[in-house]
DNA sequence: GATCGTTGTTTTAAGCATAAAATAACTTCA
DNA sequence: TGAAGTTATTTTATGCTTAAAACAACGATC
């Protein structure tokens, strides 16, 4: 992990989502298509990260949270919005507080709350991390027009309220 | 990994992608719900595939361009299909052969190539989840109409072509 | 004020994923 | 033919992720 102008195994990102009946199961397509376009573009945020900044999509997200939020989380809290299982958070604050980036401590008034915060490292690498993470986004969809990008943008917002109605269902049953 | 209906640390799955100025970068604002949905989906597939095969999604995607394939496929074909490096797929296969899902075996022409090639375990098992997932897939977006989705999937299309062919610029100029 | 259920976090075991290096077979071409 | 380069796969080291169980502190209720 020093050198990134190196040759690598790197999956190569061609057309491969294809192969249904075509005519058939328009939310299959829809789906697969979703998780190409998530699959690339999270390639590009990942190969940027790796190269520019020796550092994993997952660390950046975590200091994305508490930048964005502008104050402590709890580890519950960081969970939550990154949509990932508890434990998971255990093992990437240990690293992100180890490299200096974050604080954990426990909370006053709870004691079994982790308060996780931005140390002043952890906010300025996310600055510069954040200006390329743009940069790179920006360019992966530069193919697009700004019609394009609204309509998909609204577009997801109804597939997102789509899917979390249709989980309420069966799991808050009550 | 036995009882599935049993309390767990599943995620919570609200909304948070927010965060942003909220009046720049849409491009970035595409990508995050994009992510969004995109994880949602994914879990709610997972799940199922937990629940109802004890078994996980990257065995099922293997599986599943298996049997769309018609054909044995080498693991660098698999690689590049499931957009996963190829240490990965060493490792996915070797777990599916342990099962009795698939088989792996030396190509008669060039003794460097595995070739994967599916059981009559592996596509038994994999047509009844496939059934299933379309069956997740399908209700997930039910909130959807038609020209919704229709709408939805072309413009990932679009999108998908656009990352593409800015990712074909800096990687392959020669 | 002890017990019971709940909530927040960590631990554990297994699997998934990457990047880089290693291995091995193929190809080229002087 | 045999050295140099290429391609296919595996190995290695590390990190991410999950599900489930364990642990620990809280809150209510009797």
């Amino acid at each position: 992990m020093e050198d990134a102008s190196r040759r690598t195994d790197t999956p190569r990102t061609d057309d491969f989502e294809t192969g249904l009946g075509a005519g058939d199961g328009l939310e299959l397509r829809v789906w697969l298509r979703l998780l190409t376009c998530s699959t690339l573009i999270e390639h590009g945020v990942r190969h940027g990260l790796h190269r520019s900044f020796e550092t994993t999509l997952p660390r950046f997200d975590v200091l994305a949270q508490l930048q964005r939020a502008g104050k402590p989380l709890s580890m519950g809290e960081l969970s939550r919005r990154l949509m990932v299982t508890n434990g998971n958070i255990t093992g990437l604050v240990d690293r992100l507080k180890s490299e200096g980036l974050v604080d954990r401590r426990r909370s006053d008034g709870d004691r079994r709350v982790q308060m996780v915060s931005l140390e002043p490292a952890g906010a300025e690498l996310f600055e510069r991390m954040a200006a390329d993470n743009r940069r790179w986004v920006t360019e992966m969809m530069a193919g697009l027009s700004r019609e394009e990008k609204e309509s998909l943008f609204a577009l997801l917002g109804r597939l997102k309220s789509a899917v979390l109605d249709a989980g309420a269902e069966d799991g808050e049953t009550g």
